[in-house]
DNA sequence: ATCGAAATGTTACACTATAACAGAACCGTC
DNA sequence: GACGGTTCTGTTATAGTGTAACATTTCGAT
């Protein structure tokens, strides 16, 4: 959150009170959560918002690094690093939901072969679905 | 398509019409198909038919490795190389749609991570965005 | 011929996401 | 401190994606 704080002061952005709010729901989720999760959150303090608040304010997060979609869940997590540009990969399971982030892991060998094909990567989907230490049997 | 059905053969799977029709639409596709392209290409065909069919034939083709999903568009594609067991990576154009699919990148330093942390990957998602070089101006 | 399993039909609904426009708050400048 | 533009938020309505639940049919093997 301080580091939210600090990197918004930086790059002269608005860390409003709905944006706040946010990301302090992704921090204090266990897992993933998707946007009507949010919205529901949002909605346990004061006046009811609608769908589109929730996703502002996690469109905003997404596009500054401060959270991360899972495109595999329709969900969303809060960076676990933020300030620094990366392309995360996630190791979500099946069993509990929760999910970790990993640095950046794209693979050289998909580079190569986007660099091959004349195709420019402009951001990546990197996601393994499994079972994490705590769900195997 | 002959190779679909000569794997079906082989694993004693049924390629129902439905199915036949779904993965043929989907070969034929310049671009990945939502489900709801894939149901009203259907439709265009004989009697009308409701979304669960389309997501029943998808689920199948997807499942037996006929078919992909592309998390990031919500959208499958007809699998360039059936019968090999693989884990595919995706590259998608955002201007014109299209979808690459390349061979099995998963990325072994994700495999590695995973390993450390005590994480049991079963599936893996590996999708890139950005421009193609048809598109690339 | 019958039985069980697999596939499909059908209805209804849940979840995810955005368009479009109006109003309010912020921020710099004069 | 009033203006004017930009950014953010409110609000309504609707579009797009996906599934639960149960009835019916079809298939394939005994």
């Amino acid at each position: 959150m301080d580091a939210a704080e600090s990197l918004c002061a930086d790059r002269r952005l608005r860390l409003t009170p709905v944006r706040r709010r946010v990301l302090e729901l992704l921090l204090a989720a266990p897992k993933a959560q998707g946007a009507y999760d949010v919205l529901s959150g949002l909605n346990r303090d004061a006046p009811p918002r609608q769908p589109p608040a929730a996703y502002r304010a996690l469109d905003f997060l997404v596009a500054h690094g401060l959270a991360h979609r899972i495109e595999r869940l329709n969900a969303y997590v809060a960076c676990a690093s933020p300030g620094s540009t990366h392309r995360p990969a996630f190791l979500i399971c099946r069993a509990c939901d929760r999910v970790a982030e990993t640095p950046d892991l794209t693979p050289d060998r998909l580079k190569r072969e986007a660099d091959a094909q004349g195709f420019r990567i402009e951001a990546t989907v990197v996601e393994a679905v499994g079972l994490c230490p705590a769900c195997a049997p």
